[in-house]
DNA sequence: TTGAAAGCGCTAACAG
DNA sequence: CTGTTAGCGCTTTCAA
């Protein structure tokens, strides 16, 4: 029914070792002549190759796991975020030849055991916090931590430079003349994604002159609706604010829904700066001026170092020096650019 | 290093064939004292199961994968539509002990391809158009079809009741007091998803009385961008026309913003009413008045038939008919209730 | 440049 | 309830 190697081996009268050396490409080994006749028969019969079984034999899989933490709920989190990681991890991979498993994560054992498992050939961590990136122990296989800035060394972190990102969300502002602003963000531990967007901000808000005591800062989810709520209590609980940085535009947005709602106006009242650059930034009125990061070129990122570290460049390692230490160093993390949106949500303070 | 089955059968001094049956949950064909004496040896050694070694012996991969056709850079779409499959897709497959595969299509052969080599147990399609899937010669698995209407009864459809969702919108439309309409949507052929709407829709319409020359169509990609050019020429193009229904959020939202950005303004001159309620929908202003499709019980109806075709309910099956036809009938496509979002970009006519 | 042998870790099918 | 036998289809290793 379904054809194997042996099958081929048989009509082309060679071995199946044979067979298998020109179907992985290690034409080296094998006469052009066979190798013609052997890709011949195998066009003529349809052959699919047996994942399963190469997996096996070769202890590796040709799969790369995008894995996801799962929220209470059990259910992957499916932000616009993750998914322009692992479509776009899909693209890159498959034409190298590899494939995305996506997994949600229970219990952080679970990374380990899914390496092992399923004989991977790299994973993505998307979504993770630094502290569970910190506590993994997975080895023998290249990890990319997407948004990390964990200390693992074994997690190659690949993220925005969001310091820089909160240092222009922060300057914007000021530049506007606002001496009295908010930080809405999650809440966060040490210096992850938002730790640094906070202290970028921050730092150029001083900069530009403000009173330490003016910048203010407010913990809040990110989504449309814990955005609403700030918005709508922002008058009574912030009343000297006149403008907010939100760590998310989905925040942002609302944030801005909520203002309006209770009767207030952006930028008139309050100015609004988001951070990502998702495509319903321009839909709202005011659009929304946010720091856009290349989400892109993040995953494309990712999968240029997965794949790097997978498959080391076949280099013409000309002798190495003797003596040299062989062991390689770990790979610095990747910080991309950011750059402002300038949509219309920030204008000069009011009064 | 990694623990097999035979290092837990040797522990245990059983065969590996019961510490397998016990692994697999298949422990009416084993003791309970066994039962417990392997589970305990097997947890204490960290087994963890060898996923390729199981599906090349078993012939079945424990693994569904999601199918979506690649554009013409190769790349995959990665619509919000798209990620709620994926992404409840593996939730809900994750929990009956499945495994997701997300693979881009670059040509229909991969298709059958991808199943024979992967020895996937059911395939998902999702962004296949009908001709597609029309074409599609895949035996042996299960396959569902996320917003087909094709014929091929090898693919179970899961959609929208769309045709239903143009019915609500003509009919609001008209119910407004509209008597000059446009549909916006994609190039189709036959009576797919844009299809199913357009025949919903113009039925509303003319049983409200509208006169067919009135019900004017327009194709148009479902982008913003496509949207807005369509806003910004809607009232030389279409001077008559008060009120357009776009096929998909995104297409509606830029309508509106073409509309306000060429000096006319939403509800007063034109309404506007969309498809999909995704989560922008709300952020506009005015807010989008669309109909609304229930996203995540698409997704759990995709999931729950390629389970119950995969494992089919191990009924206690009382003596059938001799007789009986054995050949059990196909499926029939699902198609799922839609409803009216009413946020206000709809209005009465001008004038 | 090619081939033979051995086995990856697991399960189906039966026999006891 | 438990064990035995035989592979699944491929690659690794080593020999020719």
């Amino acid at each position: 029914m379904t054809t194997r190697l042996s099958d081929i081996a048989d009509e082309a009268g060679v071995s199946v070792m044979t067979v298998s050396n020109v179907m992985n490409g290690k034409r080296a080994r094998v006469s052009p002549a066979t190798i013609e006749r052997v890709l011949g028969i195998a066009a003529r019969l349809g052959y699919v190759p047996n994942i399963p079984a190469r997996s096996l034999a070769a202890n590796s899989s040709h799969i790369v796991a995008a894995l996801v933490p799962v929220g209470e709920n059990n259910s992957l989190l499916v932000s616009p975020h993750t998914v322009a990681v692992v479509g776009g991890m899909e693209t890159h991979l498959r034409h190298r030849g590899y494939h995305v498993l996506l997994r949600g994560i229970e219990h952080e054992d679970q990374v380990a055991q899914t390496v092992r498992g399923w004989s991977l050939d790299g994973v993505v961590l998307v979504e993770f916090t630094d502290e569970q990136i910190d506590r993994l122990r997975v080895d023998a296989v290249p990890l990319v931590a997407i948004d990390s800035y964990s200390a693992n060394p074994r997690a190659i972190g690949v993220r925005s430079d969001d310091h820089a990102g909160g240092r222009l969300a922060g300057a914007r502002l000021a530049d506007a003349g606002h001496r009295h602003v908010l930080f809405a963000g999650p809440p966060y531990q040490g210096l992850g994604v938002v730790g640094q967007r906070w202290t970028g901000f921050r730092e150029a808000c001083l900069e530009a002159g403000l009173d330490p005591r003016a910048i203010e800062a407010e913990e809040v989810l990110t989504l449309f609706e814990d955005g609403r709520r700030l918005g709508l209590r922002l008058r009574r609980d912030h009343p000297e604010v006149t403008a907010v940085f939100a760590t998310a535009d989905h925040l942002a947005v609302g944030i801005m829904a909520g203002i309006v709602e209770a009767g207030g106006s952006v930028p008139g009242d309050v100015s609004v700066i988001g951070f990502d650059d998702l495509d319903f930034a321009r839909y709202t009125t005011p659009g929304l001026t946010t720091v856009a990061q290349d989400m892109a070129a993040k995953v494309a990122e990712a999968s240029r170092i997965i794949l790097e570290e997978i498959e080391p460049a076949e280099i013409e390692r000309t002798e190495t020096e003797p003596g040299t230490d062989s062991t390689k160093a770990p790979r610095e993390p990747v910080s991309l650019d950011v750059h402002l949106v300038e949509r219309g949500s920030v204008g000069p303070p009011r009064g």
